[in-house]
RNA sequence: GGAGAGGUGGCCGAGCGGCUGAAGGCGCACGCUUGGAAAGCGUGUUUAGGGAAACCUAACGUGGGUUCAAAUCCCACCCUCUCCGCCA
């Protein structure tokens, strides 16, 4: 959410600054209805000096033993007004922030300006031969050819139990997902510095609306339906929600938390895209990264969470690139995002495996989470942040296809063997 | 599911329908004291909106209601805790 009184200050740039990111919004008539609503509030004001004025001296002569009743009724009236008055009030300002709720984040001002995904910027690339990733000696498979060959996932019969893009892992498959959970969660708690937690993965209304999901996206998520409970479709929502109406204290921040848990996304109009395979999935999981943290820190703070996230993939000896997102590509609530793109050789191109972004106090106002500056009266809006590290189905997809051999086993990347019992490589059961 | 208790500032914790934005304590900030620190003493310390300022208005879980006036009385809901029942 943006700050109501820069809208009211600064109306040409925050419409021009939405412009980059494809949408027109003429916030006339929404500051318009602001001028009216602070006119009203006036006379609210007045009115209730007034009766609390009067009151205290009604209070005064009826201790006195007098009478007040001309006083009294002359009250009864302006309680009326006032009623009156706030009851109309409320709606304008329910209407108000009905509209801010709806009004996607300010780019900042590094963000490139393009209109889709074909206008993100590469910024770096690595493999563990250099930049690129090494050309496969033979066709590569697919990841779900790979998987049904070693008999590890099985999409059939998850479609039987419950229905399209929901996956059964078996076996060392399961073992290979659950190792990379593992490993990803031992390496950000030890070496980076987060703290684990485990979340529930159900929230309310509340937190999904801190977060941004809602009120603008509800056809994007599985709501509970006896209760008024959403199904998670990121660890984002919950632990941002950690600290939400909280003042936090500066020494504290930043503050860095790591969550492994399931995610589930209806995945509303992609029915086209990724048929196949785990690339989209109702359910999938995700290692998940969130800070919290000083204002002046958190573009610093965004490079080093996107290499916490990066770190992953190297130490697993996967190829990627990272992208910054252009304006138009970018999430409602981001005012900056990086995405990891892992190299899938049976596609021939890098594909998404993480997100981070800085969503500097858009969901902190949302949410009121707040720290005190150290010798400050104030306290102020933090700025939040996010990112995967890393999501984990695409990772095992990533994995099998990256590390398939030409006789169709799959060679387990060096930290692994310790999660996977020491297994080296998945063979074809005979 | 049944019975009971409770939700007040950064935290703990008082609070008679009007003089309570809220006692007291902790914490924090500043000052005094000290060779330096601790202790001690003093002062300050909720948030939001409006205003140049003085100041005004609002908020005691949330939403309604009663009243000239509500943290305080009434109703509904949410949450927490205790006991009983059921349960992985």
């Amino acid at each position: 959410m943006l700050d109501l009184r820069f809208v009211r200050d600064k109306k040409e740039q925050v419409e021009a600054t939405l412009a980059k990111r494809g949408m027109t919004i003429d916030l006339t008539e929404f500051l318009a209805l602001d001028e009216k609503r602070r006119e009203v509030q006036q006379e609210i004001e007045t009115l209730r000096r007034k009766r609390n004025e009067v009151s205290e001296e009604i209070g005064r002569l009826k201790k006195a033993g007098q009478q007040a009743e001309n006083m009294v009724a002359e009250m009864r009236a302006v309680g009326d007004r006032i009623t009156e008055l706030e009851s109309s009030t409320r709606d304008v300002e329910d209407a108000q922030r009905g509209i801010l709720l709806t009004i996607p984040n300010l780019p900042h001002v590094s963000v490139p300006v393009g209109k889709d995904e074909n206008d993100n910027v590469e910024i770096r690339r690595w493999s563990p031969q250099g930049e690129n990733p090494l050309q496969f000696l033979f066709e590569p498979k697919p990841h779900w050819d790979i998987a049904e060959y070693l008999d590890i996932i099985d999409f059939d019969r998850a479609a039987k139990i419950t229905g399209a893009r929901f996956a059964l892992y078996k076996g060392l498959g399961a073992k290979l997902e659950r190792a990379l959970i593992n490993f990803m969660l031992d390496l950000h708690t030890t070496e980076h510095g987060y703290l684990e937690t485990l979340p529930p993965f159900m929230v309310n209304r509340t937190s999904m609306t801190v977060t941004g999901q809602l009120p603008k996206f509800e056809e994007d998520l599985f709501k509970v339906e006896n209760g008024m409970y959403y199904l998670i479709p990121t660890a984002e929502v919950p632990v941002t929600n950690i600290h939400q109406e909280e003042v936090l204290q500066e020494e504290d921040l930043p503050a860095l938390y790591t969550a492994y848990t399931p995610c589930f996304r209806r995945e509303a109009g992609s029915y086209g895209k990724d048929t196949r395979g785990l690339v989209r999935q109702h359910q999938f999981n995700k290692v998940e990264l969130v800070k919290f943290a000083r204002p002046q820190d958190s573009y610093d703070e965004l490079e080093k969470l996107t290499l916490n996230a990066e770190e992953v993939l190297k130490r697993l000896n996967l190829p990627y690139r990272v992208v910054a997102l252009c304006t138009g590509d970018m999430g409602f609530s981001a005012a900056k995002t990086y995405d990891i793109e892992v190299w899938l050789p049976s596609q021939n191109r890098y594909r998404e495996i993480s997100s981070c972004s800085n969503f500097e106090d858009f969901q902190a106002r949302r949410g009121n989470i707040r720290y005190k500056p150290k010798g400050s009266k104030k306290t102020e809006l933090v700025h939040t942040l996010n990112g995967s590290g890393l999501a984990v189905g695409r990772t095992t997809v990533a994995v099998l296809e990256n590390f398939q051999q030409p006789d169709g086993t799959v060679v387990i990347p060096d930290v692994l063997r310790p999660y996977m019992g020491g297994v080296e490589k998945i063979v074809r059961k005979s």
